[in-house]
DNA sequence: CTAGGTGACTTACGACCTCTAAGGAAATAT
DNA sequence: ATATTTCCTTAGAGGTCGTAAGTCACCTAG
């Protein structure tokens, strides 16, 4: 019982009933209010009981939507980080004739807009690592978040079999770095082999590193405004990747 | 009253008494507690409750040392911070005929030694920014972290003095990104120019952010073994500052 | 059309947390 | 020897999480 949104509907092939419309909208105001009291009151002020009372119904009444407090962020993660993929996915087909190289720049740059733009959901999300040990492996959120990973390593795929990008050969790894990144290049189906894995992975860390000290206030000591910083490792990843804009 | 460790002792020329000194032994325990908890229960186990139950105290007993949770996990973070900062330091010192250059890389390789040896600890040192707005500008965490921030600044500027890395005209800086590192040029006395900043932060940047992303699990999904990838950040930290080894 | 099952919600409760208040006991200062 | 400071206690207000048990309405199967 109230495990959150696993029973989507009450049977697969029937028409949703009113009870299910019901939950769902009951649902989506338990996201909308969860977000609100994140943005507004910060991640500690995300209570069930203050979730609950901002919604009029009274506190245990939550536990009929979510196991507890960390079943609720899971979801609520969830959600952001599809909100996440969605506009990164919206920014890549934005401008399908233009060449694949401004369309993948196009991409990291919505990633950035939208982490800037949401601060504290982003903080949810670089704070629920995808694989940490210990959590169960499908839940929602892990599968949110391999989606969110994938957007970006597909558009390099693409461009890799399109038109390779300079990267090492295998035989100049470090032994010990050359067996995890074969070993990651066979969890992705040997759609990037190890050398070429390995400068998307060295472009990844850059981006997405820069974005979460970025995010997460580890820059300020330094720069008020990191739009220039971000545009640099940009052309430092146009480079890598040898695109063509 | 109960401000912490602002009242050291009784007084500033005599010799500590004995209350002092049971009052510092009281400190001791309070920080080993706390890290006790912190390490073996993980950040939500600790509580002003918990460690004074651990300690053999009552509750209410810790607000004679410290205001509350905050100010305690404040002060704590500041120890970690001190041990962080003097690992790098004698790491530093440890060889001093070596050239500046090798022993800048073991700095590094400091910093990441007791960040993985210590990620509980590390978690609360990354989870406090030096600089968020609305944090007492004074307080004894902003002092630690200045104090680390400037550990491998130091040895970066020394370098800079006797023997000046490749860094980009400030002609060449986009004028945003310029005028931020202008702004903290004089910040730290004009130690560095501007360019040479540029330069030095964005080997900051690497490295801090790799070394956050590891130990926050952001690179699970890829990596086993991050030894080898910060050793090549090392290689390219190398490169930018032409360090001679 | 009625009767049972299910879902949504309520209040009540126990355990824990933070932090304040008021008082006693012990060490120190005068 | 007395006054003061310091340390620690218990009591308690107010908040949180999560469980238990009961009520009511709706849906659906007979």
């Amino acid at each position: 019982m109230a495990q959150g949104t696993e029973k989507a509907e009450g049977r697969p092939g029937r028409a949703p009933s009113r009870r299910d419309r019901q939950r769902q909208a009951t649902l989506a105001e338990i996201h909308a209010t969860t977000r609100k009291l994140l943005v507004e009151r910060g991640s500690p002020a995300v209570t069930i009981n203050a979730v609950a009372r901002e919604m009029g119904i009274s506190g245990p009444a939550l536990y009929h939507y979510y196991a507890g407090h960390d079943a609720l962020v899971g979801a609520v993660t969830a959600g952001f980080f599809q909100e996440l993929t969605a506009a990164m996915e919206q920014a890549r087909d934005a401008a399908p004739e233009r060449p694949r190289g401004s369309r993948l720049l196009a991409t990291c740059r919505a990633m950035r807009a939208w982490a800037t733009a949401h601060p504290a959901e982003f903080g949810w999300i670089f704070a629920a690592p995808v694989a940490p040990p210990g959590r169960e492996p499908d839940s929602e959120r892990q599968l949110a978040g391999h989606r969110f990973e994938r957007v970006l390593l597909d558009q390099v795929v693409e461009l890799w079999n399109e038109r390779p990008f300079p990267a090492p050969e295998p035989d100049g790894l470090e032994p010990s770095l050359r067996a995890q990144l074969e070993a990651h290049s066979e969890s992705i189906d040997g759609r990037l082999p190890p050398g070429a894995l390995h400068v998307y992975l060295g472009c990844w860390i850059r981006l997405y590193g820069l974005l979460c000290m970025e995010v997460l206030h580890q820059l300020d000591f330094a720069f008020t405004d990191l739009d220039p910083v971000f545009e640099e490792a940009l052309r430092d990843l146009g480079a890598a990747l040898a695109l063509e804009t």
